[in-house]
RNA sequence: GCGGCUGUGGCGAAAUUGGCAUACGCGGCGGGCUUAAAAUCCGCUGGGGAUUUCCCCGUUGUCGGUUCGACUCCGACCAGCCGCACCA
């Protein structure tokens, strides 16, 4: 980055330039300053929760409205009660430094804040810390210290950060999760999940990182098996006896008020959380085991000669098929597949060999061990063994093998399928393999598509399917599944794919699980009046083994609360996403000790307006806090259905073509930012070289550039103000001085309050029309488009058209653009604004200001040019007067020599006009 | 394999509803100021030609379509990125 000019220790100030004295841009006071103010004055505190009765809305006119007293019309427009508005970004969690892709994001959020707020509303933005963790743990065991000092140190180093870009937050809010008085009301959602069956504990299988050495939740496992900490970790499967929050319960709200939030979230996270959630609409068929003989007479032999269970369940989209059904396949977990493979070897007479039993005990430990590694599952080759058993299928009487299969879930449906080879990808795969039958029994329904490739995987009309032939897919899958219903092997049944959230993590930085078990009453919850379960002050923490809490004697002991014998705690303490699920809600009611928070409250300010944050928490975070926000209803503590109505995901700051990040260490630290050019030029170029939407490429040239603009438009208004001071005093006209000329400050009157007069010449018009048609595009692309970076190529421009119209307009129409030019800049670079208000000479501090208002009347274009084509080419241009007549136009175009040329000798045939735009004439 | 997004100058990008493609910035080149440099101000910057006014040509990943007119809409393809992935 080269040159020390930048930095705050340059030479000082004054330079003489065309008379006039024109300061330099210094950042670093300027920020100092302005911040220290907001402070004092408490500018970003938002109203009490209470207010809901009327607001005066903040007074504010522009200059214009006050010269043609316009005010009283344009406060219609503003709401009298002033609304609320709820904006946040994504807590962080206080680790390593923040870097300029963090402060993107909450530049993001703090121009969307500050403009609401002049705007007019009651603007709440909050911020807080994700403090529990494992990082912090890990952290604190290599230095050998306690993960809340290491946190501690973090948050305090984060806030300073923060307050050094001039963050608009109300930091009375501030919260920080890994405190008692917040993880107590963890534990006290935990507590009433458990009594409404949302929380339990069972054995299951679980994603273990190594890493970690502790549990994953589904959500937290990554790129096929690997851990979303550690992305070059394999997860490992092992059974735990662990708690869950059952998010499963809300499956299908979750997945139906996805639809509230089409056109307010991102596309991609919708289509991402609806792909995880992953319904599926079916059928469950159950199929009688019929033993080892294929051919076996007696239709009431229906428990096989080992003593297997009678039945399997297997669940299906696709029953229509089931005639076409030539195996059944289990999952090497399934609890039957052990079974049926047991007994005697085969017989005599059998189609498929069957391996003798050791040899099928072998295979299925072998497909079992393999089917723990999560990787390549998708790629692995199909394989299986027949168990020597059949089925029999409930609709055809057929009987049909029984095998195992690697490529069969456990997880999802029942375990077990039904092959049918003829429409499915995998079961043709597995069939042609190992030598199953492939009966078709779906046709295309159109002749043309006959003879189309194996497998046939879409709806068509079924064939060879009994009483069901000849109906379309769709008519059979109704048809057949109300009839298996009706007659008893089988139901309708809808899966998903989501499932339960496993909250249990063996380690120590999270909150207890409030449960106590006794050996006389078992489970115990914790009493609410003895929250919160406090984590004990000096934990021996090592990373490995147990949790834990667990090897602490005084914290694991306790007397049950129920008998009053000895019991012991539950150790093991919850995942830290559940800290995240309900946060925003706490920043209504922080301090709140009797409740999470209240309801009134969080009434008036959910849902939140505009939630900010990363791709990455498209699933995890944003689905989990989605389920909390549901559950917080049922229990009656708020009264809607989705936390965040919309939602922004900012795309990343990439240095060297890597996001930026400690570990890849490309990062661009946000405090030698601020240092550098100040937070100011940081803000502006993050705002500035790309959508805020898209991921953006670091440059240190290109800062180089916004950097010259502040620089470009406080010399703008400082040699504006400095020029206007001069004439002031020096040259006798009669303008009255407010405050005290000699008190250091810039506070003489400014060109704005002095009386004004309307522009004059066509430079003055030409320069507020340009103004104002720079103010609406700049108040449209910060309301609804969020195209700062064109927003800001605006305000350049217009700083350009300043600096070329020099001195043919006169000081108080320049004032009055400059004022406008400011309040512009204000959300996007709010220190220097503040300084600039002050040098034009307003007193107040630019957060009394308000948006100003774009006046129609002087941005509209009296003359406009009309490109006039010819069969679509460019061929002229005219100069017309606004809203002139198709007829005039038209007879200009035929007399412009340029565009006469290319009519000559022509027929015209077709005329097409786009008002004050354009005139395309279309010849043969 | 399925789903989604993106493709525009040397670079970051703009183009609001289908209406002048390349605004704004970076980089580069030239000029003013300066003894000089930095900073700053001004001009040029798709290609070719005319010392100006100007003329010709090309162009938004590729091919096709709709339209008076397409960066924009439709179809197919190519490339890159992201997500999911044996989900029955």
């Amino acid at each position: 980055m080269g040159s020390d000019r930048k930095s705050g220790g340059r030479a000082p100030a004054l330079r003489k330039r065309d008379g006039d004295y024109v300061g330099e841009y210094r950042p670093q006071e300027i920020e100092a300053k302005w911040q220290k103010k907001w402070e004092e004055e408490r500018v970003f505190e938002s109203e009490a929760e209470a207010s809901e009765e009327s607001f005066p809305p903040r007074a504010h006119r522009s200059p214009l409205e006050k010269r043609e007293g316009r005010a009283a019309q344009a406060s219609a427009l503003v709401p009298q009660k002033k609304a609320k508005y709820y904006v946040l970004e994504m807590l962080p969690y206080p680790s390593g430094t923040l870097h300029m892709g963090h402060m993107r994001n909450y530049t993001i959020g703090d121009v969307v804040a500050r403009t609401k707020r002049m705007k007019g509303f009651n603007v709440l933005h909050p911020m807080g810390w994700d403090a529990f963790g494992l990082p912090a743990e890990n952290a604190a065991i290599k230095a050998n210290t306690h993960p809340r000092t290491w946190t501690n140190n973090n948050i305090a180093e984060f806030q300073r950060v923060l307050r050094r870009f001039g963050f608009s937050y109300d930091w009375r809010r501030e919260i920080s999760t890994c405190e008692p008085e917040y993880y107590r009301w963890n534990q006290w959602f935990f507590l009433r999940m458990l009594e409404r069956g949302l929380a339990y504990r069972k054995k299951s299988r679980v994603n273990w990182c190594p890493k970690c050495c502790t549990v994953l939740a589904n959500e937290q496992v990554v790129n096929g098996g690997y851990c979303w900490r550690h992305e070059d970790t394999l997860v490992e499967a092992r059974d735990i006896e662990q708690w869950f929050l059952k998010i499963t319960a809300y499956a299908e709200q979750l997945l139906e008020d996805l639809k509230q939030l089409e056109g307010e979230w991102p596309e991609r996270v919708i289509t991402m959380q609806r792909n995880w959630i992953g319904k599926s609409i079916g059928a469950k068929v159950y199929f009688e085991v019929a033993g080892t003989d294929e051919r076996a007479a007696s239709s009431d032999q229906n428990t096989s000669q080992c003593g297997a269970p009678a039945r399997i369940e297997i669940f299906t989209t696709r029953i229509d098929t089931i005639y076409g059904a030539s195996a059944l396949i289990l999952s090497p977990h399934h609890p039957l597949s052990e079974k049926l493979i047991e007994g005697a070897d085969a017989g005599a007479g059998l189609r498929t060999a069957r391996p003798a039993e050791e040899n099928r005990r072998k295979k299925l430990a072998q497909m079992r061990q393999a089917s723990l590694k999560m990787e390549d599952i998708a790629t692995a080759e199909k394989d299986g063994f027949f168990t020597g058993q059949y089925a029999v299928n409930p609709f055809s009487g057929e009987r049909i093998p029984i095998w195992v299969g690697n490529f069969v879930l456990m997880e999802y449906g029942t375990g077990a399928i039904m092959a049918v080879p003829a429409h499915d990808e995998r079961d043709f795969e597995f069939a042609t393999k190992f030598g199953l039958a492939i009966p078709v029994v779906v046709r295309p329904r159109l002749e043309a598509q006959d003879g189309a490739p194996a497998p046939f995987t879409e709806y068509g009309v079924s064939v060879n399917s009994g009483p069901y032939s000849r109906l379309t897919s769709e008519e059979a899958i109704e048809r057949m599944a109300a009839d298996a219903e009706a007659r008893g092997f089988g139901k309708k049944e809808t899966i998903y794919r989501l499932r339960d959230w496993g909250i249990s993590r063996q380690r120590y930085w999270g909150t207890p699980i409030p449960v106590i078990y006794c050996a006389r009453d078992g489970m115990v919850p914790v009493p609410d009046q003895d929250l919160p379960v406090v984590l004990p002050a000096n934990p021996k923490l090592t990373g490995e083994g147990e949790s834990p809490l667990a090897t602490d004697p005084e914290f694991a002991n306790v007397k049950c609360p129920k008998c009053g014998g000895p019991a012991r705690r539950e150790t093991d303490t919850m995942d830290t996403f559940v800290d995240s699920s309900w946060y925003f809600y706490r920043y209504c009611d922080p301090k709140n000790d009797k409740a999470p928070f209240e309801a009134a409250k969080a009434n008036y300010w959910f849902p939140i307006d505009q939630y900010i944050g990363g791709i990455e928490h498209a699933i995890l975070h944003l689905m989990y806090s989605r389920f909390w926000c549901k559950v917080m209803r049922d229990l009656g503590l708020i009264s809607h259905n989705e936390p965040a109505a919309r939602l922004f995901t900012q795309g990343m700051v990439l240095k060297d073509g890597a996001a930026m990040s400690k570990s890849a260490g490309n990062v661009v630290g946000a405090l030698e930012m601020a240092e550098r050019y100040g937070a100011d030029t940081g803000r502006l170029y993050t705002l500035f070289a790309a959508p805020p939407e898209k991921d953006l490429e670091w440059s240190e040239e290109s800062i180089e550039g916004s950097w010259r603009f502040l620089n470009r438009v406080y010399r703008l208004v400082d040699k504006h103000a400095a020029g206007a001071n001069r004439r002031l005093s020096g040259e006798g006209e009669q303008r009255s001085l407010v405050g005290d000329p000699d008190g250091g400050k810039k506070t003489e009157a400014p060109p704005s309050k002095a009386a004004r007069g309307a522009p004059a010449t066509e430079k003055e018009k030409a320069l507020l029309r340009k103004t104002h048609q720079t103010l609406r595009r700049v108040t449209q692309d910060f309301e609804t488009r969020w195209h700062f970076n064109s927003a800001i190529a605006q305000v350049m421009e217009l700083t350009n058209a300043v600096y070329a119209a020099e001195d043919s307009v006169r000081p108080e129409i320049r004032g009055e653009v400059l004022e406008i030019l400011t309040l512009m800049l204000a959300p996007m670079t709010p220190h220097l604004a503040e300084e600039l208000w002050e040098i034009l000479g307003h007193t107040g501090g630019l957060w009394t200001a308000g948006w100003p208002t774009y006046n129609a009347e002087l941005a509209k274009e009296e003359e406009v040019e009309i490109v006039v084509q010819v069969n679509g080419k460019v061929r002229g241009r005219l100069r017309v007067a606004a809203g002139a007549a198709q007829g005039e136009v038209m007879k200009l175009a035929e007399a412009d020599p340029g565009v006469a040329a290319y009519l000559k000798g022509k027929k015209i045939v077709k005329v097409v006009p786009v008002p004050d735009k354009l005139l395309n004439i279309v010849v043969v």
